[in-house]
DNA sequence: GCTTGCCTACACAGATCTGTGTAGTTAGCT
DNA sequence: AGCTAACTACACAGATCTGTGTAGGCAAGC
């Protein structure tokens, strides 16, 4: 075997490390999202999501051995890393708020896709509780980060208040129909952030390019 | 016909007025609720509630047309009136916070049981969908209520943030299994509360049995 | 040109689901 | 005693679901 490139040890079955492989994998889950998210993960059955991507059943349980390892990998791929930014802390606290607001009002929410899976699966010991767990903290700890890094008073505290806050804005806005809900809940985070003495105008840490 | 009681027109099917027709009405329903917000309701199936009570499914069949009838009686049935309390304004909003606290620590919440049949359902033109929105109305406008009779400012706004708070803090324990974020969430909405000049701890309007 | 690996088409097993049809049993009422 | 209404047991239709087995096609690399 000369010098082992990207074949490497072909399995055979479950995720070929072939490049047409990854693409096909990336076809599947991308298709597996749109289905699940919009329609909900026990409504869509397998068939649905191979008949859509235009493969074969078959070829779908050769990259995925079950519909549960489909489900996880869907979840895995929507936890992606958070994107870094230039703005302020505080700035980039509402921009959360204001990024929910527009993903609901461009029709591209449906509910938090980790609280649905929960939601859904009504089985705590799912690995889909899990990821799911492990998203939430995540945030948290960027909303605690972000919070010490503007000298807010109990940042730790804080930061779970505005995650409480982002995720009922989601729950409120799909139940309601009302984009209009995360201006309600971005207004709320900002009071909160004001009582933890957290300046919100003046944006202390700031860079602004050339006045 | 003598006098028609409540035996009147007897339908046969669907809903017997009877006394024992109303009884069966509700154990048929108290065990569905179970077994709907516990296991989710696509997971349960017309059979399983059948054999939990103990009736043969065509029983089940007389009083629900369809499963569907069921999901919506359940919901219905959720639907119960608020409780009056003798308790301020305030600490009746504070009191929300603590109740879906406790309920979720003696595991008798598995999430919001209207919150979950949307997401489950995922059919926005469901009745379950209207049974929902009307839910969520009716506690905002509960709130609002609450803060007009404390004096607090801008009370039509507090009361989305306060319901986005609640709806929040059960999606939050529901993911981290968790019943303090029920306290995270109640500090938040006390804030709030303090931002939009409410007084806390001397309850205004309070009666007290005397002291 | 031939092997190898991925793909398709298709059939199928076996479970589960909603909803119905039917015959027989039980319990209350007159 | 006899009638009626509700309930049970059970079978079944028809759809859908997860997951597998198999035979063959097609394209890339040796």
């Amino acid at each position: 075997m000369p010098a082992g490139q990207e074949k490497s040890t072909q399995v055979g079955v479950i995720s070929p490390r072939t490049v047409a492989g990854e693409a096909m994998r990336e076809r599947i889950l991308e298709t597996t999202d749109r289905l699940f998210y919009r329609q909900g993960i026990r409504a869509v059955g397998v068939d649905t999501v191979a008949a859509e991507i235009g493969i074969s059943k078959r070829t779908l349980y050769n990259y995925f051995p079950s519909k549960d390892a489909l489900v996880v990998a869907y979840l895995e791929r929507r936890f992606t890393p958070i994107p870094t930014s230039e703005r302020s802390p505080v700035e980039q606290i509402l921009d959360a708020y204001d990024r929910v607001g527009r993903l609901f009002a461009a029709d591209a929410l449906r509910g938090c896709p980790f609280v649905n899976a929960v939601t859904e699966l009504a089985d705590p010991a799912h690995d889909a509780a899990k990821i799911a767990l492990a998203f939430k903290e995540r945030r948290r700890l960027w909303f605690r980060d972000l919070l010490v890094a503007a000298k807010a008073k109990g940042a730790d505290n804080l930061a779970g208040q505005l995650a409480v806050l982002l995720d009922g804005a989601i729950v409120q806005m799909l139940v309601r129909n009302d984009a209009g809900m995360a201006e309600v809940a971005r207004q709320a985070a900002s009071t909160l952030l004001k009582a933890a003495s957290v300046k919100l105008a003046s944006a202390p840490t700031r860079r602004r390019a050339k006045p």
